[in-house]
DNA sequence: ACCATTTCGTCATGGCGATTGACAAATTAG
DNA sequence: CTAATTTGTCAATCGCCATGACGAAATGGT
C-alpha cells in the first residue's frame, strides 16, 4: 500500500475541473491538507480575520483552527497582525493575514511584440516586474526564451531581495499548449512548433504553461471587480478566443481546445476560412478582416491605430468595427444560448475597441437571447491580464496546497 | 458551533457542479461519509469485488474498507455474494455487490402524450414500470398529476413487494424547471405555468424535478455504452435541446437555462423565431419546420410518420431531413468549436431520424471543425432516456451519500 | 499428499486530527 | 467596578484510518 503522506502531486490546481483535491484518498492527512488550504483561502479572500472568524467560516472549531493556523504561521504562510480593533463586545481577536514575505508566484508572458515577467505575493500584490518590448514574430524560440529566462532571473532575484520565496513559474503564450509537457504545440504568430519551454528555461521552479487567453480569463475571475464565478471571457489577441469559466473553474474541453469562438460559423456561406469552414467569426471580426474592411494595411500596433482612427471619427473604420461587433454579437448569441453564463466579459484588445463594437454587438445580442438577458461587460484589467493571471495561478496553487510548497 | 454529524443536506448530488461533497467541512465524519460513498460507487461500477479489490481501487487499507463494508452491509446497501471463483493464487475474496433489495430510485416522466413511472434498484436494473398513453396537451396539471401520482403509488407498492425501499422520486418534464422549488416554470407543449409538482404529489419521498433533456443526457452518461464522461447530448423532443456533460457533471448554466441549442443562430437573416431572433436552428431543424418543409401536416406521432416516409423513399421528406441535418451540423460546429466535447450524442427522437440526418450533418460538421474531429454517435437508449435518467438520478444520490438515506 | 507461497479478511494497537468542555484574557455595557 | 461576551488555548476524549500480525483459504511444485 505504497502511499506518501506529503506526496506532492504534479500540479494540483483548484481551478482545474476535477482536481480540486478530490483524487487523493480520503485519509486523515488529506483532510489536514484540505483544511490548511481552506484556512489559507478564507484568510486570503476575506481580508484579515481572527481565528474565531475563520473557524465560523469553514465550519471547524476554534481549537482546530488554532492548530492549523499555528502550523501555517510556523511555515511562514500566515502572519499575525496584532489585535483587531474591537467592534463588538468581547475579547478582540488577533488579526491574521496571508504573509507578504512568504511564497510568491512568478508570472511570465510571451507576446508577439513583448516579454514580461512579474512577481505576485500571497496577498495578490505585484511586487516586482520587468518587461521588454521586442518583436518576437518569426524570431526563433531560443533567443526569445533566453531573453525571457534572464528577465525571470532578474525578477526572482528582486523578489528574493524583498524576502519573497518564488514558488513557481507560470508562462502565458499566444498559442496552443500541451500543458502536461510544458510544450507550445503551435503558435502561429510566433511561428513556433512543438517548443518545449521546460528545456529552454533551466530553472528549479515548478513550471506551468498555458494559453494567454486562459490566463486572461483567470485574471478576470480572480481580479475582476465585477466578474462572477461564471462567465464567458472573450479576447482577441491572436484569432478570437473565448474561455468559459464555470463555477470558478476553467472549462478546457476534452482535448484542451475549447474556446475556439473564432471558428463559430456566423454566415455559413461566407468566405472561406483557414480552418476549412466558411463564414467563421474570424472572417468578420478577426483583426485581419477588420483591417481590410477598414481599408488599413496590416502591420504593428494595429489595434492602437484602429482605436485612434475610430476615436477621430473615421467613418470607414467605425463601419468596420460596427460590422465586427454585429458578427461578434451573433456568435455570442449562440454561445450564450448554449451556456447561459452570468456575463460576457470583453477582454484583451477587445476592451480597447469596445466603445465602437458594443452598440452593434448588444443590438444583435439583446435581440436574440432566449432567456433573460446576460450582461456584457468590458474588462478593466487591460493588457496585463495574461501576465497577472499567470502569476496568480501560482499563488492559487500555493493556497490550494499550502504544505506542498515547503 | 451547531453542527450535526449525520446532517442530511438538501439533496447533494455528485453530478451537480460543485456539490461533489465539497461543501461539508472536512471533518472526520465527512471523511467517513465520503469513503462510504466511494466504496458504494466502486462496487456499483466495477461489478462484484472483494474487499481487497475495493481497497486497492480507492486507496484505503483492507482493514479500513472492512469496517466500511461492515457498516454498508448492516444498513442493507451491500450484499455478500459468497466466495469468488479463485482465478489467481491466494485465498479468494468474498464477492461484494450492491444490494438488490435495498433502496430503489423511482423515476417518472411526464410526456406530451404519455406518463411513465419506473423503479430502478441499486444495481441499475429496472424492477417495475407502469405507463399510460394519454394526451396531456392542454390538459390542466391537476388531472395529469393525479394520474401520475396513482402510477407512482402503484410502482412504489410493487417495488416494496419485491423488498425494495423507494429512496426518492425524480420527475422528468418537457419544460423549464426551477429545481429548488420543484416547480415547472413553463412547459409550452403542456401549457403549464408555474406548476409546483410538490404540491400535487403528496408523497413522503424526496422529490427532484428536472428537464427531460437533462435526464436524457444523464441517462446517456450513466447507461450509454460508448458515451465518455464528456459529451454534448442533443435531443429534440420539444424544441431542440442540448445538454453538456463535462467531466461527468451536467453543465446547467448560471440560471439553469444552458443548452438552448435550438436558438443558436444558423443563418442570421433567416426567418423570424418566436424567441425574438432570426434564423435560429429551430427554424430549420425544429419539428414544425421539418414537417412544413416535408409538406406534412402537424399532428400526433409526427416523428414516426417522418421516419416511415423517409424509409419509404419519399424524396420530399428526405430533402427536408437533409436540410435539417445540415442546419444541425452548422449549429453543432459552433458548439463543438466552443466546447471541445469528446463526442456529440444524438438522442431522443433524433436517433430515430439519424439515418437521414447524419450524412448532411456530418458533411457540414466534418468540414468545419477546427481541431481534430469529434465523433458523432447515435444514442441507443431510445425513448426511455429521460425516464431512466430520472430513476438513476435517485440511485446516484444514494450512492453519493449512503448513510444519508438510512 | 505435503509444504511453500500467495492472497484475503480480521484483530489489536497506535497515531493523527478534530471535538468537547473548561478556563484565563481582553474587551464592552451598565 | 461588575456582569456579559468573545477570543484563544489547553487537556482530555473520540473517531477514523494505518500498521503489523494472524489465521484462513486457495495455488503450485515436488
Amino acid at each position: 500500500m505504497g502511499r506518501e503522506g506529503t506526496e506532492r502531486l504534479d500540479t494540483p490546481r483548484e481551478w482545474e475541473p476535477d482536481s480540486r483535491q478530490g483524487r487523493l484518498p480520503d485519509t486523515q492527512q488529506g483532510m489536514r491538507r484540505r483544511n490548511l488550504s481552506r484556512v489559507m483561502h478564507t484568510v486570503a479572500a476575506h481580508g484579515p480575520l481572527s481565528r474565531a472568524a475563520v473557524a465560523a467560516q469553514i465550519g471547524l472549531t476554534r481549537a482546530a483552527v488554532s492548530t492549523l493556523v499555528d502550523e501555517l504561521i510556523r511555515t511562514g504562510l500566515l502572519e499575525e497582525l496584532g489585535p483587531e480593533r474591537p467592534a463588538r463586545v468581547g475579547r478582540p481577536g488577533s488579526a491574521l493575514a496571508v504573509s507578504a514575505r512568504g511564497p510568491a508566484g512568478i508570472g511570465a508572458e510571451v507576446g508577439v511584440d513583448h516579454l514580461a515577467v512579474c512577481a505576485v505575493d500571497l496577498r495578490g500584490a505585484v511586487r516586482t516586474r520587468a518587461g521588454r518590448r521586442v518583436d518576437n514574430r518569426r524570431r526563433p524560440p531560443e533567443p526569445v526564451l533566453t531573453d525571457l529566462a534572464s528577465l525571470v532571473r532578474q525578477v526572482v532575484e528582486e523578489a528574493e531581495g524583498e524576502g519573497l520565496r518564488p514558488a513557481g513559474l507560470a508562462i502565458a503564450v499566444p498559442g496552443l499548449v500541451a500543458r502536461d509537457t510544458h510544450t507550445v504545440v503551435r503558435a502561429p504568430n510566433l511561428d513556433w512548433h512543438d517548443t518545449d519551454l521546460g528545456a529552454w528555461l533551466p530553472t528549479e521552479l515548478p513550471l506551468t504553461v498555458d494559453n494567454e487567453a486562459n490566463f486572461g480569463a483567470l485574471a478576470e475571475l480572480w481580479l475582476g471587480d465585477a466578474a462572477p464565478a461564471d462567465f464567458l471571457h472573450v479576447s482577441a489577441e491572436i484569432g478570437i478566443g473565448a474561455a468559459l469559466v464555470v463555477d470558478g473553474r476553467l472549462l478546457r474541453g476534452s482535448r484542451g481546445f475549447a474556446g475556439e469562438l473564432g471558428h463559430v460559423p456566423v454566415w455559413p456561406d461566407g468566405p472561406e476560412c483557414a480552418c476549412g469552414g466558411r463564414g467563421c467569426l474570424e472572417q468578420y471580426a478577426g483583426e485581419e478582416a477588420v483591417l481590410r474592411a477598414a481599408g488599413l494595411p496590416p502591420g504593428a500596433e494595429r489595434v492602437a491605430v484602429l482605436a485612434e482612427r475610430a476615436a477621430a471619427g473615421d467613418e470607414k473604420v467605425r463601419a468596420a468595427l460596427r460590422d465586427a461587433g454585429a458578427a461578434l454579437g451573433i456568435a455570442l448569441t449562440g454561445a450564450v444560448n448554449l451556456l447561459d453564463p452570468r456575463a460576457v466579459v470583453l477582454g484583451g484588445t477587445l476592451s480597447r475597441l469596445a466603445p465602437w463594437l458594443l452598440p452593434s454587438l448588444e443590438g444583435e445580442f439583446g435581440r436574440r437571447i432566449a432567456g433573460p438577458g446576460c450582461e456584457v461587460v468590458v474588462s478593466r484589467i487591460g493588457s496585463d491580464g495574461p501576465l497577472l493571471g499567470a502569476a496568480h495561478a501560482v499563488v492559487r496553487a500555493v493556497l490550494d496546497d499550502p504544505v506542498g510548497v515547503v
